[in-house]
DNA sequence: GTTGACATTGACGTCGGTGTCAACTTAGCT
DNA sequence: AGCTAAGTTGACACCGACGTCAATGTCAAC
């Protein structure tokens, strides 16, 4: 019996595959992963071969399988730990004190610098943002999961929004909640077509235009 | 010699499939056409065999290789075809008179047309247009039919611009080129964003954010 | 040093989709 | 009616990726 037939609903999955309960197991999978990162960076989702993810990790075939059911399961592994990493880095830091000026100003610098952080984090991981954009296409867990990140995003500017509102900087009866989406989708939106079609933004210019978008928006002198 | 080895770089190609000569053979080719978008719209790229068009189409497995070389191939001829209908569709048309109004209000009020359009082809092909943008990710010559398309879209929305521009409605400073660029890029990303990701966009909403975008972006007075 | 649970190996069977091809049918022409 | 080129058919060989599994290795604990 081959695959036996339980009626898991997988799509192209076989066994559970289990975490690693041995520290040597642990850095297996680790290795697994990279392997796949790198592999699938190369040659895409379609292309990606199990046994190059193995090859690559220089292991044998056969270990592949006792921590991934699939090649979509390390797919969603990657995508899962990509995108924690990914807001981690784009949590609340600590930038060079903002410059001098009008309430108004800061905002709107603020908002540069969180454009230009997105903007220099997805160049630095195109290839792998692309990937994501494409099993996103037809693979309805990696949707869930991208879906859940927008949404935390979405929430993080939705409460930078109600607070330049609290500040009266932006006009109270501002839909902060509908904005919030509106700007997130604006900004993926745009990076993901300049990406993906190959545009021929320059980086410098595509965050400048994307801040003056969002002042406009929200009402905020611009800078021009 | 299974697949000859010929080294055309037709990833997953084979013989040229020459177009037919005949009434018969032109319409066995439409109807294959027309099967295989109907099943691609059903199970997307990825799963869509080549049996299961040609049985949509209700002929013989042989005859689909007769047309075309390869399941890109037909998926290549399905987007060369869309492409134009679309932009048949799009290309200026009559509409009931622009309401009376200032020339900037007029100018406001036709950015709207045909923004609202757009949104409505896309709503319509919702399934066809998620199939090009994925198969756009690792398709070069899919990529490239959409590149020209842009290009097109681009250079039509540039030409308006100027032409408000002569009309003196929107700065003569502002580059033209650059933001044609921006605006189509802004559109097809926040359309595209919204469709892939099932945002809760409501489509009459999504139309007016558009033009609120277009028109800040170029100095019209917005109607609020 | 023996044990046994966990980890690793890689040759192998299976599967399903692909593209081929030789035989057959259709229809336009003489 | 007979001829021929174009079109149609579907059984079949082929391929290559996948997932399995019995054998083998590792190492911490006793």
């Amino acid at each position: 019996m081959p695959p036996p037939p339980e009626a898991v609903s997988g799509p192209a999955g076989t066994a559970p595959a289990a975490l690693p309960t041995t520290e040597r197991g642990r850095r297996m999978r680790a290795r697994l992963l990279a392997a796949a990162r790198e592999v699938f960076e190369r040659d895409g989702f379609l292309e990606a071969r199990v046994t190059d993810i193995s090859a690559a990790a220089g292991v044998a075939h056969g270990s592949f399988y006792t921590y991934f059911g699939s090649k979509t399961a390390v797919f969603r592994a990657l995508v899962a730990e990509t995108m924690d990493d990914l807001y981690a880095s784009m949590g609340t830091r600590h930038e060079p004190g903002p410059p001098d000026g009008s309430p108004e100003e800061v905002a709107v610098h603020r908002i540069d610098r969180a454009n230009r952080r997105f903007v220099a984090m997805y160049r630095q991981n195109t290839a792998l943002m692309a990937l994501f954009e494409q099993v996103t296409t037809f693979d309805p867990e990696v949707r869930a999961l991208r879906q859940a990140a927008r949404e935390r995003n979405v929430g993080r500017v939705r409460h930078s929004i109600e607070q330049l509102q609290r500040d009266g900087l932006v006009a109270a009866d501002l839909d902060a909640e509908y904005s919030a989406h509106a700007l997130v989708a604006m900004v993926n939106g745009l990076v993901h077509y300049w990406l993906v079609l190959d545009g021929e933004f320059e980086q410098e210019r595509l965050v400048a235009a994307l801040t003056r978008l969002w002042a406009q928006a929200l009402g905020l002198p611009v800078r021009t």
